[in-house]
DNA sequence: CTCTCGATCAGCT
DNA sequence: GCTGATCGAGAGA
């Protein structure tokens, strides 16, 4: 199946995930996102790493825990849409956002393997700055995936999710510049899960998920609060 | 209004 | 391993 517009790579047997994926827990979605290719024009990565985000009252760590504000209004929006914050002064992060209008829960897409477009990538990360970077570094980190897919305020709130088949012209390819496809998703067994990175809140909910043994998962260790 | 600190990363020791 | 960069969301006065 094609992957974007005339000109971008196939991804052979591969499908749009549809809306109704995301229609349930970010906690739920998030080990099943694992070995999925998220595209963006040029750009496609094989998801390696994620971090679930509950409901509004019940997951502190969450944007969402104290009600819906402007910044993370998309996050109380439908399924299948891009929840890009702004973080540290100098990051962009990205989430998909999961369950229905009205609840704010998502995953955070953590780390990937770059599968195409590594020069439009690579170009991306290594701009305005005399660096080189690594095939398996491009995407290693929730900034750096950001960067590497080209994700900044601008795209938050962007689908990534075919129309409903009843509305779809045809069964090729992606509607938009953006979309999720099923890949080859590891099985169960494959798949580790421990404490998200970076919370202070909630240590014990293991909702960070990665591919075992996978070298673009991020090498970063749990944040421990800065002093001043 | 002021203040704190974050779902991070790169560069340096 | 440690630290500076850089700014805005959100909490509190």
């Amino acid at each position: 199946m094609r992957a974007g517009g005339p000109g971008e790579p196939v991804f052979a047997g591969s499908v749009p995930l549809r809306r109704e994926f995301f229609d349930r827990p970010g906690p739920e979605v998030a080990p099943d996102l694992l070995g999925r290719v998220l595209v963006h024009g040029p750009v496609s990565v094989r998801i390696t790493e994620v971090e679930a985000y509950g409901v509004p009252g019940e997951d502190p760590a969450s944007h969402t825990y104290r009600g819906r504000t402007p910044r993370n209004a998309v996050m109380f929006g439908p399924p299948g849409h891009l929840y890009v914050y702004f973080t540290y002064g100098m990051h962009f992060c990205a989430n998909i956002v999961c369950l229905p209008e009205g609840v704010g829960s998502g995953v955070l897409l953590r780390a990937g393997e770059v599968v195409s477009g590594a020069e439009v990538a690579r170009a991306r990360r290594t701009a305005g700055a005399s660096r080189t970077v690594a095939a398996r570094d491009l995407a290693r980190g929730p900034a750096r995936l950001a960067v590497a897919l080209d994700f900044t305020r601008e795209h938050d709130g962007l689908d990534v999710c075919p129309p409903a088949p009843a509305d779809a012209p045809s069964t090729a390819g992606l509607p938009g510049p953006a979309g999720v496809l099923d890949g080859d998703p590891p099985g169960a067994g494959a798949i580790r899960s421990g404490p998200r990175t970076g919370v202070s809140s909630a240590r014990e909910t293991p909702w960070r998920f990665w591919i075992d043994g996978d070298p673009t998962v991020s090498p970063y260790r749990p944040h421990v609060p800065r002093r001043r």
